[in-house]
RNA sequence: UGCCUGAUAGUAUAAUGGUAGUACGACGGUUUUUGGUACCGUUUGUCUAGGUUCGAAUCCUGGUCGGGCAACCA
């Protein structure tokens, strides 16, 4: 039942912890975000693999949050990852904070001290830069590193107290300046910071470093297997040396490599700056990589998770495609999203034999995948429709199955149709199509004996709403703006929101449902925005339908 | 220039000394009242040079290339 997928390095090791009776078999993992930005897609394979790990073993998983530098950590940004990670579908075992810790990590401090193992340094942030030398030359002591246990224990006493301002005093680990690993040249442990903490108000004028947070927290909680990305490789010989000097649980890191997905940017720093300053409308804009923006554009979290475990886990630098996160939605859309007419950019048919007035409700069922079609809905159908402007060529080339003067189509669970002439205005533009129709031709009860090789999607003008569509594209113009020269807006896209103020959509989508994704036929897979009223629906396009028609030259942008 | 890491089709990811496989993409076909879906087929790969071995993607040595490390950020 269950496919056998190949275990990735984290499974196997688990799987020999297991074996060998490390933890009593336990297994025990966190997600670890800082509270100082919305998450993201590269957080969401974090997410997967962390609560994944744990489901498949039996074990549990922690949401800590890990804020511990005050100046850029916000409630909003704790609130929001809450939201995202249970949206996910994923049920934490304990919300925690590093700021829960900050007693416990105090004492951690002055127990390093009294082993002879910290010290108060005095010295600028300039200076301390200096003195740790660059990764071919050693760093240098200073005068700060001999101080007496009792001398550091009473300046960090006082540093607590709020004797200090800012930058004027620091705690350090005394570990080795001419370590060939920079972490370990005598890192800092805590900064002043006389900052109101989003938690514990203005209890704390001091904060501990990532490094001196970090590992000690996972230790607390008896985190059995800490996983982190790449970048963090080389501190993990200081997470091990804090939690052997401070003779706690035995927590263990352990890397595998981030998220990189083209045509986006997936830095906090650069996502900030985007919403900052007003390329999109907000973190949850449809164009963002986060995970509300995902949610917003009309993402599934089932399709999230389908996309993380198709990603894989490795060690090595990675960039995936973003065709994959598209494939992953359509594919889960296409078996749930009810099936509906909209015609984005509208040219009136006129069906010339049919009578005037007349009105037929045609049935369609809401989705051909479905066991039964998933149920179905009514369609009026009258002389006057809406139909794509390119569904109808003046000039059509040999393959083109749709309208043109003498072809035929069959109008989705309607009447085939002949078109017989076209209408244009003083521009040249085509206003107006006229067609007669097949009466034999009715779906479902054809008797006509035609075949056509083309099915349009059509609205009956008079009864057709009107709705806003938002068309998304990439953000960016270039794979890896990161990687490119210059500042990365540079590289942004300018065509990546397209507004189409006026769609005309099947009558039936007034009752459209928020969180619910819905295909236009032909078009792609839209949702509701959230800003989307009674009176004006708003529709986003989640993703283009898979566009196999390489007829003429102009293909329509994916997104 | 030091240290740490990594390298398998276009992109990801398996093969744990014994047939290089899978997915997405691309290409072609069948079905189709969505040029969608589904189904079938084709295509493309072990960074490099040596070595060990009956046998190497896998082990060893040298090289090449990529990523990371010198925040009072995480």
């Amino acid at each position: 039942m269950s496919e056998e997928r190949s275990l990735n390095f984290l499974e196997e090791i688990v799987e020999e912890d297991i074996a060998a009776g490390k933890n009593g078999g336990k297994v025990l993992t966190r997600f670890p975000p800082e509270p100082n930005g919305y998450l993201h897609i590269g957080h969401a394979k974090s997410i997967c693999l962390n609560f994944g790990l744990a489901q498949r073993y039996g074990g549990q998983t922690n949401l800590r949050f890990d804020d511990t530098n005050p100046s850029k950590e916000e409630v909003e940004y704790v609130d929001s990852i809450k939201e995202d990670v249970k949206w996910l579908g994923f049920n934490w075992a304990n919300e925690l904070y590093a700021s829960d810790y900050f007693d416990k990590l105090y004492d951690f401090a002055v127990k390093l001290i009294k082993k002879g193992l910290a010290y108060v340094d005095d010295s600028t942030a300039d200076e301390i830069a200096a003195q740790k030398g660059t990764p071919t030359e050693p760093g240098t002591p200073n005068q700060y590193r001999n101080r007496s246990v009792e001398e550091n224990l009473q300046l960090f006493a006082e540093m607590k107290a709020g004797k200090y301002p800012d930058g004027a005093k620091v705690l350090r680990a005394k570990i080795d300046l001419a370590s060939p690993n920079m972490h370990m040249r005598d890192p800092l442990m805590y900064r002043i910071k006389h900052t109101h903490h989003h938690r514990t108000g203005n209890d704390w004028c001091i904060y501990p470093m990532y490094d001196f947070a970090h590992g000690e927290s996972d230790a607390i909680e008896e985190i059995t297997h800490s996983v982190c990305t790449l970048e963090f490789v080389p501190h993990r010989p200081l997470y091990d040396w804090f939690i052997e000097n401070l003779e706690i649980f035995p927590s263990k890191q352990y890397e595998f490599a981030r998220l990189n997905l083209n045509y986006t940017v997936m830095s906090k720093r650069k996502l900030l700056q985007l919403v900052e300053e007003k390329y999109v409308d907000g973190w949850d804009d449809p164009r963002m990589p986060t995970i509300s923006g995902l949610r917003r554009r009309g993402y599934t979290p089932a399709s999230i998770r389908e996309f993380c475990e198709r990603i894989g886990i490795a060690k090595r630098e990675n960039m995936i495609d973003v065709s994959l996160l598209e494939f992953c939605i359509r594919e889960d859309l296409n078996k749930t999203a009810w099936r509906r007419m909209a015609v984005l950019d509208p040219i009136k048919m006129v069906i010339t034999n049919y009578p005037e007035g007349q009105v037929e409700n045609m049935f369609s069922e809401n989705n051909p995948e479905a066991e039964g079609g998933d149920g179905g809905r009514e369609i009026p159908f009258s002389r006057e429709l809406w139909i794509e402007r390119e569904d109808f060529m003046e000039d059509p080339p040999k393959k083109f199955f749709r309208l043109g003067v003498g072809l035929m189509v069959r109008l989705k669970s309607a009447y085939i149709v002949k078109c017989d002439s076209f209408e244009k205005d003083a521009d040249g533009n085509v206003t107006q199509i006229n067609c007669t129709y097949i009466p034999e031709s009715r779906s479902q009860n054809d008797t006509s004996g035609i075949h056509v090789k083309g099915t349009i999607h059509w609205v009956s003008v008079p009864h057709a709403i009107t709705a806003e569509v938002r068309l998304y594209d990439r953000l960016f113009k270039v794979e890896d703006p990161s990687n490119e020269d210059g500042d990365f807006k540079e590289y942004i896209n300018p065509d990546s929101l397209q507004v189409l103020e006026k769609v005309y959509i099947e009558p039936d989508l007034a009752n459209a449902v928020p969180g619910k994704g819905y295909q236009f036929m032909r078009k792609g897979y839209f949702t509701l925005d959230k800003n989307s009223t009674r009176d004006k629906m708003v529709f986003n396009r989640t993703v283009t339908l898979k566009d196999g028609w390489k007829g003429t030259a102009q293909q329509p942008s994916k997104g």
